[in-house]
DNA sequence: CAAATCTTTTCACTGGCTGCAAACTTGTAT
DNA sequence: ATACAAGTTTGCAGCCAGTGAAAAGATTTG
């Protein structure tokens, strides 16, 4: 569909390559349609092959798993998110330097609100996806604490820091998307005021929030948890496009 | 294997319930030891099944599949760690109960660190496992995240907070793991000694340690984080034994 | 055009997993 | 004890995922 014009290819493929390329998104984008349709379970691999028009064997030519087929992350993006961590400020605390980024990543998806809706239900209805992709995203956070490393002068094998920094990072993103889509208005606005909030207040150390009543009515004791006041970590200042 | 002594059994169970928990236990068993010896591909279900003196089609009438089999959390075992948090006293703060009671999970289970070792390679070895056993953790953080929602009064749907702590502490329990394991000396302590710590750094907001040097010499700017000094966050005392 | 190279396909086979019905075991009422 | 109900195990037939090997087809190169 449309040889892309403006942005300049690396080098002018051949065309056994574009061939290549056009076979593995014809597999790609027919897997997820029949996924969505019906259901992971409800879609065989013969199916999808023969809806891309290739063998059933092509398919295992390109992809691993029929799970495979419908990942989110590859190399490239993962280069990317890094690469905006490496760009913000030196002295940036490392969990207000991870917000900024996930932030703007999650973002920059919700600009294909459809396709990005269509994920998230993907993964809520087939659980079995995050483990096939388990690996992706375990490298994914692997790289961002080595990052997270670079910038605290932690080895991020020798120091639990980063890695912990990071874990709990996407730890707010996953729980926060997943409350998110199941509110009434899921908007991009309200995801990114949720993951705010969801932020500020790993920053305050989780401390429970006042509202409602406090719970068991006990007596406000001492000190519950850390109770200082502290700036919010977001700002709408994200950027670094891809 | 040693008719149970001493512990007293809730109800009398019937020798049906007892052979049935038997075979189970005996697959179970049977499964990790071989998964364990020769790595989860190498490993075929009908031998699992003869390892268990049962016959291959019985394994599938106990485990849904042969990650199945491997899983690490059952019913019991949620209502437990649930009950446990309950029993916290009303006023600590969330993540401070999560904490406790996570961090006493974890000792219990390193009363057996053979098998606890072998649990966790496997998890580090073959990360399908991870995805295998999402819908189990999704349903214990979402029952954990319900306890959290009575003690704080906050609806576990309504307001994110709930889920959210849940997820943060799990985060710190994998993460702490997954280091721990890569260390020259993963005894019990360091890995209590860990979590601790992991938690304590939470607690103070994720707040970058000063040790090593302050990464990019930046200058030693105003407050990167939330600064506070803030009492350390798990106490040798979490008990609520199984 | 022909040779060298890469891709796709066909074929045969292993292993995960399910439905079904027969055989067997345990609980229960007589 | 005996017989019957209910539950459990097993074998079998079959679908689907995934892999190896070699034939057949397309693309590039000389």
């Amino acid at each position: 569909m449309g040889v892309s014009a403006g942005v300049a290819e690396p080098t002018e493929l051949g065309l056994r390559e574009r061939k290549k390329r056009q076979t593995r998104d014809a597999i790609r984008e027919a897997a997820v349609r029949l996924v969505a349709d019906r259901g992971l379970e409800r879609v065989t691999v013969d199916e999808i092959a023969q809806a891309a028009n290739v063998s059933p064997r092509t398919f295992f030519n390109y992809f691993r798993s029929k799970e495979d087929a419908l990942a989110g992350i590859d190399e490239d993006e993962i280069e990317e998110t890094c690469a905006a961590l490496r760009a913000r400020p030196a002295d940036e605390p490392p969990l207000r330097a991870l917000a900024a980024i996930l932030t703007a990543r999650l973002e920059r998806r919700m600009l294909d609100p459809r396709m990005h809706q269509a994920r998230v239900q993907m993964h809520q209805s087939h659980p079995q996806l995050f483990g096939a992709h388990a690996a992706t995203w375990r490298n994914f956070e692997r790289r961002l604490a080595e990052v997270i490393g670079e910038r605290t002068g932690l080895s991020a094998d020798e120091d639990p820091y980063p890695a912990t920094v990071v874990a709990v990072a996407m730890a707010v993103v996953r729980s926060t998307i997943s409350h998110w889509q199941g509110t009434q208005n899921p908007s991009a606005a309200a995801l990114s005021a949720n993951l705010r909030a969801g932020f500020d207040s790993v920053a305050r150390g989780l401390a429970p929030p006042a509202s409602g009543q406090p719970a068991a009515s006990g007596q406000p004791r001492a000190a519950p948890n850390p109770p200082p006041a502290t700036p919010p970590l977001v700002t709408p200042a994200d950027a670094t496009p891809a």
